[in-house]
RNA sequence: GCCGGUGUAGCUCAGUUGGCCAGAGCAGCUGAUUUGUAAUCAGCUGGUCGGCGGUUCGAAUCCGUCCACCGGCUCCA
């Protein structure tokens, strides 16, 4: 008899040399059914393996991460089965599972692939899984490995092999298909009742981009045919609220070849979003002891070469602007920081000026690959809701701290509730990536965390992440399709005020150097826009839309009523529009709707005889009948609401 | 930049194998209707079929090239 320990505690008795899979039919048929895979003293364990001592055992169903990415794993290995089968010859390079699904990158040689093949790689697969395909473990040397795909010609699973340690490698196979794998996998294929190929995509060998570029396609398999339905229809809401769809719809933005790609245009409702954001972070930036300042869009190279920035990306930037006559060179402006470290530097500051926090929406232009432009979320000239506090080492975890507050504050009223706080620190093994001393990176890097900690933030702490001049505080958030974008993002610097010998004098009249920090609540105006269009899917809060109210008079003849409530509102500061055309209310109610505004104004006999408007709330309907007043009053408490 | 895909009216899309002046719905304009909580009716306007070159008696359709966009890769101060 062995005592095996299950999550919830308890105990059971087994005869020694039970598996997993028979525990899990004694403990109940259902789960039997549903186990995916087992971990037993925290060891992946194959379902048929016979248990001979005591430990505590995992059942891993689809509920479980660790089940989904067994299942998924074993997907993938009937995918390449698949594709082997298919196209003889191609070479595999590697197959791992991710957040919502599975890839593999394989090396078609010269069959053509695309999204046409799918269909003949999914049957194959369906008759693979038909066949209830057992998942085949082996355990063979290093050499043994080695020499199986050379012989087989594959170059990319022996490079693969050369890394690893020497010692067991253990072989999966699934029918004629024998992979590199560690597993864990599925006992057989029968539970993948459904699947799809998604897309093809080209991927790097190992992403680097010197090396051959192999196919990757992207696949997802679940349980339930239903499951796969909903996330497939998941994906087309997802599309849906796509900001480059909704940004035309609701004619905020555009891009033109004429102007240049990766360069937005801003539309009339759009800039005035854009503005009511950018009013809204000054008025908390304000409270904050906050300075707004203004610097040109160029500047000399010779300041981005003080900066660092030059040397690090002046490669990779648009070209130099030079003046005809003299011959001086200009970048477009990548970054403010330089600009502001000036600001600083044009007078002498003392320790009672500190700290200095300047301000400034700053429009920068930076090179990136055509390759890369998306929308509004990777362009090439944007607008950084841009600020550096210049502040004594003392100050600096304090002046942290109120950052993150004021981001908090930020996705507290914009309703950003799925994010991530990533601490992001310089590579240890690639130093030569960053500038600045040893000594200042630890003093920034301990800063962030103990600033982190200290407002109770749940991090994640990535390695090489961090900006080549000093590490920073990244908050993502997660869009529509779970696509995780980088919004707000703080950084300590020590190394530009070294750069631009800035200093201040102490109360003991020693010149002393400030910190930096760099920050952007929003990233972007356009990277944020974009989020938030994905986030509300449109709808924006109250205090931000650009069309608060549309008035619909039911006939001309109460078009006059209409245009003297849209003077009244407006005297109220509430953005109103009257919907003019001669169309039934059916119909103008339905544009309406359509077009998002979240409240809509009913107007005819009645209304205009008691000085009164009908109020209908976008996707709730009719609230009744108002007066003027009381309608105004209802709108200006929304809003207070919103901004608390 | 790289791999694959796409490009027809402001928007969404038809237009098998090359062949009459390239189509529809919505939007827009004009007129009729004067309308009460998600589409009133009729008429009209609108496209060098992404650009340029080529093959052909003839190209939206075939070939080449460039551009833009889409899905990824690499990159992202």
């Amino acid at each position: 008899m062995i005592h095996i320990t299950l999550p919830d505690g308890s105990v059971r008795d087994f005869n020694a040399g039970t598996t997993a899979y028979e525990m899990a039919k004694g403990i109940s048929e259902g789960l039997a059914r549903n186990v995916l895979g087992a971990k037993f003293d925290g060891e992946y364990i194959p379902l048929d393996r016979p248990i001979t001592k005591d430990g505590a055992l995992l059942l891993l169903t689809w509920n479980d991460e660790d089940g989904k990415h067994i299942f998924w794993h074993t997907s993938a290995h009937i995918l390449a089965a698949a594709v082997e089968q298919l196209y003889p010859g191609v070479k595999f390079g590697i197959g791992p599972t991710i957040e919502n699904g599975f890839y593999y990158d394989i090396d078609f040689l010269d069959y053509p692939i695309s999204s046409d093949d799918f269909p003949k790689i999914e049957a194959k697969m369906g008759e693979i899984i038909s066949q209830r395909v057992k998942m085949v473990r082996s355990e063979v040397s290093k050499q043994e490995a080695l020499d199986y795909f050379s012989k087989k010609g594959d170059e990319y699973k022996v490079e693969l092999i050369r890394d690893l340690e020497d010692g067991t490698i253990s072989f999966y196979k699934t029918g004629d298909f024998v992979d590199l794998c560690r597993g864990p996998h599925l006992y057989d294929t029968a539970p993948i009742k459904a699947f799809k190929l998604l897309n093809t995509a080209g991927a790097y060998w190992r992403g680097d981009e010197k090396r051959k570029q192999l196919v990757r396609i992207y696949a997802i398999s679940f349980p339930k045919k239903k499951e796969l339905d909903d996330y497939l229809l998941m994906l087309e809401e997802a599309k849906k609220r796509d900001h480059r769809k909704l940004g035309k719809e609701l004619e905020l933005f555009t891009f033109s070849q004429k102007v240049g790609s990766g360069l937005p245009i801003w539309l009339p409702k759009g800039a005035a979003l854009r503005e009511r954001l950018e009013n809204f972070l000054k008025k908390v930036q304000k409270t904050y002891g906050y300075q707004q300042v203004i610097t040109p869009h160029i500047g000399n190279v010779e300041l981005y070469k003080l900066s660092g920035h030059y040397q690090k990306y002046g490669a990779d930037s648009f070209r130099p602007i030079t003046t005809p006559q003299e011959g001086e060179e200009f970048l477009l402006k990548p970054m403010n920081c330089p600009h502001h470290c000036e600001i600083y530097a044009s007078k002498p500051r003392s320790y009672r000026d500190l700290p200095l926090r300047l301000a400034e929406f700053g429009t920068v232009y930076r090179y990136e690959q055509s390759g890369e432009l998306h929308g509004l979320t990777r362009v090439r000239g944007f607008t950084q809701d841009d600020a550096h506090i210049f502040c004594t080492p003392d100050q600096l975890k304090e002046e942290f701290c109120k950052v993150i507050d004021i981001i908090l504050y930020i996705f507290k009223v914009l309703k950003f509730k799925d994010y991530i706080v990533q601490v992001s620190l310089r590579d240890p093994d690639n130093k030569e990536k960053y500038i600045g001393s040893d000594e200042n990176w630890e003093k920034a890097e301990r800063a962030i965390i103990e600033a982190a900690e200290e407002k109770g933030l749940a991090t994640v702490v990535e390695k090489g992440e961090a900006a080549f001049y000093g590490p920073k505080l990244d908050f993502m958030v997660k869009d529509a399709i779970g696509r995780k974008w980088q919004l707000g993002t703080v950084q300590v610097d020590y190394n530009l005020p070294e750069r631009f010998e800035l200093e201040y004098i102490s109360p003991e009249q020693e010149k002393l150097r400030p910190v930096m920090i760099h920050r952007a609540p929003f990233g972007s105006m356009e990277r944020f826009v974009a989020v938030l269009l994905e986030h509300t899917a449109g709808k924006f809060p109250l205090w931000l839309t650009p069309e608060q109210v549309i008035i619909l008079p039911i006939s001309e003849k109460f078009q006059e009523y209409a245009l003297k409530v849209q003077k009244i509102l407006d005297m109220n500061d509430i953005r109103a529009i009257v919907d003019e055309r001669n169309e039934k209310a059916g119909r103008k109610i339905r544009d309406a709707e359509m077009n998002k505004i979240p409240f809509m104004l009913i107007v005819g006999e009645k209304e205009e005889s008691g000085e009164l408007v009908s109020v209908r709330e976008h996707t709730v309907g009719d609230k009744g009948v108002f007066t003027i007043a009381d309608f105004v009053s209802l709108i200006k408490e929304r809003m207070k609401e919103e901004l608390e």
